[in-house]
DNA sequence: GTTGACTCTCTCCCCGGGAGAGGGTGCAGG
DNA sequence: CCTGCACCCTCTCCCGGGGAGAGAGTCAAC
């Protein structure tokens, strides 16, 4: 009987290719039970076949090679399965992005009837409290966290949705003005929270269903059927979270209304 | 007014890099709107970010540039929609893969008690109505059902669940003598179909649950333990599907019999 | 001893993008 | 008008995780 399996054997035993084999010696991954000195040839064990089963199962998860040297080079089974759990959280996320990456796309590609139906309507003047900050982009979201909480706790009877308003500069320079507010009757006055009066716009307005990681989809449209229609923007996006995580924590049943201040451009 | 976005704001509006629509614009991916040809600017209008939102979508989802240009290329939505379904089908059998490697993982990492109740048995000799050939290990599956379909249509009494024997060069070497039978009490004749008299042999036996995608975990496994109890293999794994495919639909349930003849190496 | 299937090492190629160098531009403020 | 500064240009190199193939050496069965 010979030492033990050739790597063609090994290699076939494992569903893993004579050259991943290989690699994986050279990266000290899985080193063969024994080399022939004189020729070179690697020799695989038996019993190297489960770690070699393991290393196949997270590379198929897309475990990096230093992480899985990481995994299996540890004994301790508990602290082998927190070292894996990181990648199957990574799995579930990864998983949620492609899932809405479908379902945007589709929605990209294939138009509901309805899906945008954008308005051309005069909003009046109208008192909010609110809080106001310029941002860069990637701060919006947490800022936007805080200031909610801030309002929730210092406007006792809002007279509709939160809304926000996002100056055009963010997205085109990268930072800009944000405000987020309740309407009101009576502006309080407390902490970062003040009244504002919000002037009387002509707006061209949608509503986005669903999840906000395709809302820049409705934006899109909203883009093009502003340009379509030979209007210009005159100022900052507004949104109206009409239904939100609060009101529903299905993200399918969110409905959030995007509109642009526009004026003719004849 | 500008001519239209620097590529700077294209790439805050559609969250792709600036480098990546470079590299978009050098494919012909994604052709800017304009070309300054004195500086070499690009610059993109408004319109295209439904476009840079597709293909930002279609590689979210892994699909190769080559196939993105083709889609964004096509106008008919109904072609469109065929070549995008192509890439959902491949997803929908990566994300089964997946599944499959991480409950696989799971069992290697963790083995559940019992996971691994290996027998040591006497089989007495068995008359079966068999069909026996030499294939390479990528030809059993196909093989294998046209082999099933035969035999089903052979044997009316079947005396058991059906099995198979597979030769361990099968493994070793790429190529070996298969066998999938049904234990029968008279053996008929036709086709292809023989009877074959099983010997009476000792077995190291385990029952291995679920889908056959992680059968080599058992495998390995039983491996092992032969290994380990000092035993030595000899002669062609026998496999017995008490629960197939044909008896339940769900994989979860299926229940394969592994078994290898062994002998005491003392 | 022959032969043919393996195996060895070596080098080059793939995708899709990140990083950074080195230099040219657009535009607002003074 | 100049200056500063953020932006933009092109260019080259790097990454992981292999695939492909060349050219030579080896194993083992007949």
């Amino acid at each position: 009987m010979r030492s033990g399996l050739t790597i063609g054997e090994f290699a076939r035993a494992t569903h893993l290719s004579v050259r991943t084999l290989r690699r994986y010696h050279e990266s000290g991954l899985l080193e063969p039970a024994a080399v022939d000195p004189s020729s070179g040839y690697r020799y695989y064990a038996v019993e190297q076949i489960p770690s070699a089963q393991v290393i196949h199962r997270l590379r198929e998860l897309d475990v990096p090679l230093a992480e899985v040297g990481k995994i299996i080079a540890t004994d301790d089974p508990d602290r082998r399965a927190d070292l894996v759990a990181v990648h199957l959280e990574r799995l579930q996320e990864t998983l949620e992005r492609t899932r809405a990456a479908v379902t945007s796309l589709q929605r990209l590609l294939r138009p509901a009837p309805g899906d945008l139906e954008v308005e051309l309507r005069s909003e009046p003047a109208a008192l909010v409290a609110g809080i106001t900050d310029i941002l860069s982009l990637d701060e919006v979201l947490p800022w936007y966290d805080g200031a909610m909480a801030e309002l929730d706790a210092a406007v006792a009877q809002p007279a509709g949705p939160p809304g926000g308003h996002y100056d055009n500069e963010l997205f085109a320079e990268g930072r800009g003005t944000v405000l987020v507010y309740y309407p009101v009757a009576e502006a309080p006055s407390h902490g970062r929270v003040r009244p504002v009066e919000l002037p009387a716009v002509e707006l061209a307005a949608t509503i986005h269903h669903g999840p906000h990681d395709d809302i820049d989809v409705t934006y899109g449209r909203l883009a093009t059927w502003v340009h379509e229609h030979a209007l210009a923007v005159a100022g900052p996006v507004q949104e109206t979270y009409s239904v939100g995580p609060r009101d529903d924590p299905d993200p399918a049943a969110w409905r959030t209304g995007i509109a642009w201040p526009v004026f003719r451009v004849s």
